[in-house]
DNA sequence: GCCGCGTGAGAAAACCTTTTCTCACTTGAC
DNA sequence: GTCAAGTGAGAAAAGGTTTTCTCACGCGGC
């Protein structure tokens, strides 16, 4: 204890908060030493008297990451400034590991919970709708009255193909994934908004040889081709984009592809590299962590859905 | 308080912890009240007696986690079974943020730190080596009488370049990434050892372009051409297997392909889909895991590298 | 009938902070 | 010179758990 090396012992504490009353000289001089012996208060018993441990729980089914480690990383940087730490658990969709890696965080006396996942329609294998700490829902189906973060799929679809008709594009095909998927309906709605009804949806499975066969499909069929392509994520994009050089066809002269995702490996490494969108997954965990943090301090937060915007990343599948 | 609902105050504890003398009745009546209000020991209060928090904090520097992931997931796995949770810290090559990070981590009363990255020749931004807490390094460069787990790469290439012998090719060529890397290097030595010298090894870059490109340089020199390719990595694999495809070379029949790391979204997605070496590193992650633990409850550790066994995943690159 | 021992259960200390309360001492005013 | 106010600093409680210590009671043995 730091008040052993200098001279009392509540007074040490007053000193290094900056509260209470006492002479300026005191208190430096207590700073000076604590800072000299490397005194670190404890966090487990300052919580214990505060009720705020400074931790929250990060729940995730996302096995494979793509989904999770940008919203992480963004929790992460949102909370860190605040001195919150984060503890993962990964629970792979099995219910018994989920609820010990829950009460493992509320023995630990997480301040909040994050819930996220790789689908915006689908729950977590646990309910966490009666707890006593705030939970917060992030590209994941939260509960009633609870706050969802997600992206704007709608928004986002709108935004890519919009663009392919500002390149003065006409026929655009959109192939996507399994339409069993809020997003791929949200995203297909979109389409048919904007491209209107002209050229068909090709719904199949979110692989890039779906995107490879989708192709091989559109230009078997009689009359004339597309001559743009809206891809429901970087894969399939990559796949249609495949298909389409084997068959002598130009990406981007004639015709240009958009992805979804915004996923560096596949959309960067693609030849050429994907024009595609991106749901700012980063800045979605940013706000997640920020709510929570509110909620753990007590501050009103509206429930609801948040849905936050997409943004455009411009490459070179698109001409234009 | 489960003692206000039942009877006692520290009879509580030792009828919940089965310590202590009492009669089973009370023990009995006790444990049924606890279940019945759902009473849960306050870990903070119980880690701040016993010293021990039952959290360990794992420290990252690979953002896109690439590998991070399984050697995470491998941690977890080991450690939830002991009631252990992980703080997860990704400081993405910042020194400051790094140290923020560890800070948090001591304040918080970790029981030990794993460290890992992308890159087994290269330190963390941050020095762990004089800590009061444990710490292990896990396919990251480790400091000196650290415990240090990594990948055999070594024994990974020969497990490949061997394959390929088995099967039947004799001038089989070496693609890989920057010659600085020390994987490189090891994977390097194990190929000429394994292969002899009658083919090159060509360095590049981690990228799907460069396996592509080396191809080409491959095939436009004279003579023989290569009847099997060991690829650095699986992206460089996929790269050169296109390649192979666009200038009608049959895979696996005319030239078999082995990639390395045994990344599924690109091994299991080329067509066809490759044979590769997988690292271990979820096993490699539960070691490191059981390892920290040990540590922290002073059981003895031999410091030292491990050195962990690769595994050849044969799907349909390699024929044979 | 008395003493000692065993048994069941509670009291208290300890872990490390923070916060409130109390106390002693100084100083200024009348 | 006395009293009030103000100032600096320490004492003590609280937070929830575990562990050690103490105590009261009942029963068996002599």
């Amino acid at each position: 204890m730091a008040a052993a090396a200098a001279v009392s012992i509540s007074t040490a504490s007053k000193a290094l908060n900056d509260t209470g009353r006492m002479g300026s000289e005191t208190r430096e001089r207590v700073k000076r030493i604590a800072t000299e012996i490397g005194y670190r208060p404890n966090a487990l018993a300052r919580g214990l008297l505060s009720k705020r441990s400074f931790t929250i729980g990060l729940l995730t089914n996302d096995t494979y990451g793509r989904f999770t480690l940008p919203v992480m990383a963004g929790i992460s940087d949102a909370l860190v400034d605040h001195g919150v730490s984060v503890f993962l658990c990964a629970i792979e969709d099995d219910p018994a590991l989920a609820q010990i890696h829950v009460d493992a965080m509320l023995d630990k006396q997480v301040d909040g919970i994050i819930a996220t996942g790789k689908r915006l329609d689908r729950r977590l294998p646990v309910d966490l709708s009666n707890l006593h700490v705030p939970v917060v829902y992030a590209f994941t189906e939260g509960t009633q009255n609870s706050v969802t973060f997600r992206s704007d799929d709608e928004q986002g679809a709108r935004l890519a193909v919009e663009w392919l008709v500002k390149i003065g594009r006409r026929r655009i095909a959109h192939i996507t994934g399994p339409e069993d998927f809020f997003s791929v309906r949200e995203r297909a709605g979109a389409y048919h908004e904007v491209a209107g009804h002209r050229e068909p949806v090709l719904y199949g499975v979110w692989s890039e040889s779906w995107g490879h066969e989708a192709v091989e499909q559109l230009w078997k069929r009689s009359g004339e081709k597309p001559d743009a392509l809206f891809c429901g994520n970087d894969q399939i994009a990559r796949g249609a984009v495949d298909a389409l050089r084997e068959r002598g066809v130009k990406v981007p002269q004639d015709v240009s592809v958009i992805g979804f995702d915004n996923w560096e490996i596949v959309a960067a490494q693609t030849r050429p590299p994907l024009t595609t969108v991106d749901m700012e997954l980063k800045e979605l965990g940013r706000q997640a962590g920020l709510t929570v943090l509110a909620l753990a301090e007590g501050r009103p937060v509206e429930p609801g859905v948040r849905k936050l915007p997409c943004r455009l990343i411009v490459r070179q599948s698109c001409g234009g």
